[in-house]
DNA sequence: GCAAATTAATGATTTATTCAAG
DNA sequence: CTTGAATAAATCATTAATTTGC
């Protein structure tokens, strides 16, 4: 018997974006997409596919791991900034705790805008310009720190966000009718299911959390 | 502005299995198949078709949840067997010890068999007859109870499915010859799959994991 | 017996972790 | 070290079982 591995036989290669493909994708991103949905993920592949080889798994793990390794940084990167602030703002306040740099009981809340992964530090969990709006137990309202309501590419309307759990429900409604379309190659990457897509709503309301620091 | 909840509005309903269906997913679960690839799910969900209405997903869902579900009860069976036996065995070498039916220092190890899911306690990590037979900080070698490692012709298929939202992404390499292909009606009784193991192998490969206890 | 209320199972998604290619 | 690829774990949500008060 032979000893086995975790690594696949003969697999040709991986895939690797070329410059066009990425600065795509990562425009993509950037005006707000997370989670494309099957059809997105399609017409998405099948443009690309002009400028290389590409399949739509690999834009379907492009997305999800960019938006992982995009909250790891952020995640890192305000954890620290927390800390920092906690020792120039909470130490004032909270003349008790003797470890000024712990963050054990640190009650700051980390808001989070799903649709543009934007984060915000609220100290103490209480309101703040530009952010939350209203807030009781219930419903919040919340503000963009941009504006994207009026975005023309992604069209952005009636947000909403609200307390679920630990995290946070956004919903909106977007009007996605500018997706990129295929047009030189069309038919390469075609599922072979027939697929209906009828959860951008839910993307945007399930997608969101808020980060537990 | 209305509030809007993460209840999915009016979607149709979601699979039950009906009890034949039920009773040949078991089968197939009891046999040893795992990790279904996409053809395999496409045969099965085809097959099922004659008992109800099914999706390929349902399937794929249906086995991802079993067998993490099957491993959770495993796991906690074994971990209170482990704790039955950390009493018996362990306290007399243990002396020092006074917490007796703590495992926080429990050195044992729950080896695992991927094909079939059966778990092998061994105790400091030793090694245990018919089940690791060597085992390295990367490598083991697992020796089946039956011989499921023996592969037929069953070429490695480099196809994936992924569920997707309400969507369902299959992405293969189109060779239309090994599609099965659906009638209406099909096949009733036909034996669709080897249930010969190409995906055994590679989940010794890329899921055999001791679980850390 | 029988619904309303509660709890347990389990289908469906998302997130975290892991491994290896480059 | 970065990141594509894949799986496992955690979580959400709905259905089925079960209990409970009448």
């Amino acid at each position: 018997m032979q000893v086995l591995k975790r690594e696949k036989m003969a697999r040709p290669t991986r895939w690797s974006p070329t410059p066009e493909q990425l600065m795509f994708l990562e425009e993509m991103y950037r005006k707000g997409l997370r989670n494309p949905n099957a059809t997105q993920i399609q017409s998405i592949t099948c443009h690309l596919s002009s400028f290389g080889k590409i399949e739509g798994k690999n834009v379907f793990y492009w997305f999800q791991n960019h938006k992982a390794r995009d909250r790891q940084k952020l995640k890192k990167k305000l954890l620290a900034q927390m800390n920092q602030q906690q020792i120039l703002v909470q130490y004032p306040i909270d003349a008790h705790s003797t470890t000024t740099t712990s963050n054990s009981n640190n009650n700051n809340t980390l808001f989070h805008c799903p649709s543009t992964d934007h984060y915000q530090i609220c100290p103490g969990g209480l309101l703040q310009e530009g952010g939350i709006k209203e807030a009781s137990s219930q419903v919040m309202t919340y503000v963009y720190p941009m504006d994207l309501s009026r975005s023309t590419d992604q069209n952005v309307e009636n947000c909403m966000i609200r307390p679920y759990g630990k995290d946070w429900i956004v919903m909106m409604n977007i009007t996605p009718n500018n997706l990129p379309y295929c047009v030189d190659r069309p038919l390469k990457t075609l599922p072979l299911f027939p697929i209906t897509t009828t959860d951008d709503l839910k993307d945007q309301t399930t997608s969101s959390t808020s980060l537990s620091l």
